[in-house]
DNA sequence: AGTGCTCAGTTACCAATGGTTACTGTCGCA
DNA sequence: TGCGACAGTAACCATTGGTAACTGAGCACT
């Protein structure tokens, strides 16, 4: 029999090396996701990648989009114009991820209220 | 016609109070997943819970538990026993926190070695 | 000649989060 | 009079996330 537990943690999920760990670390660092929902469509320059992922400071974008750039999730092209350009990708890699993401989302969308809901019940009693 | 953005962006995934942005704070922090993947086939206590959770410190084990406890995906039950007892078991909302997961685990499965060995090529070239 | 603009970042600094090691408290048992 | 089980806390350090200000190259205006 295969429990729900096998599902989640094929691959022993609980190894800091293992696949769902890696991901986890990345998709989890708070920017990734939004600035693939901002590349889905299509490459973006720095600054406007910066206006559609509202409130992210430049160093911290660079820093997400370097490590996406070593993960394989994007490309980044620089044209030696001034000035300057520099156009960010996705990779086909990059736009799997969205699909997963997507299923995150709707799930999201229609279970916040709960959360929140709970958040202000804990609220309410506890403080 | 609806753009592969808007699927991933419905509720503008931008703002920081979007569900979106909830959902991921909370499972973003490294290890709500790896507890939902271990209460997922019924309660277990706190050292059960440590000990299949390898890896985590007990006081980020117990922040973690009480912050889900807070957003209403965990139940805690102490029992007045000598020695203590504490039962953790998912919500219903926990448990359907599942799905979304378990595609997520899938596409990591699938496609952690394309990431790692990105990571390697960049190894070899940039440093 | 000097001022300011665009773009893609970097630098220096500070705050919040994550993690480690050691300790607490209660009670039955030897 | 310890000893161990269990469920944590406390004190402390390391890593990450975030802010505000600055850099550098060239064009366009005055």
């Amino acid at each position: 029999m295969v429990t729900k537990r096998d599902e989640l943690e094929r691959g022993n999920a609980f190894d800091p090396d293992c696949p769902t760990r890696v991901v986890l670390d990345r998709i989890g660092d708070k920017w990734t996701v939004l600035v693939i929902g901002a590349l889905i469509d299509g490459p973006l320059r720095f600054t406007a990648l910066r206006q559609r992922v509202a409130g992210v400071a430049p160093k911290v974008l660079t820093q997400t989009l370097r490590a996406m750039e070593r993960d394989g999730l994007l490309t980044r092209t620089v044209f030696a114009q001034v000035p300057p350009r520099v156009d960010y990708a996705l990779t086909d890699l990059g736009v799997s991820l969205g699909g997963p993401i997507a299923v995150l989302t709707d799930w999201a969308e229609a279970h916040v209220g709960r959360i929140v809901a709970a958040r202000d019940d804990f609220e309410a009693q506890g403080a």
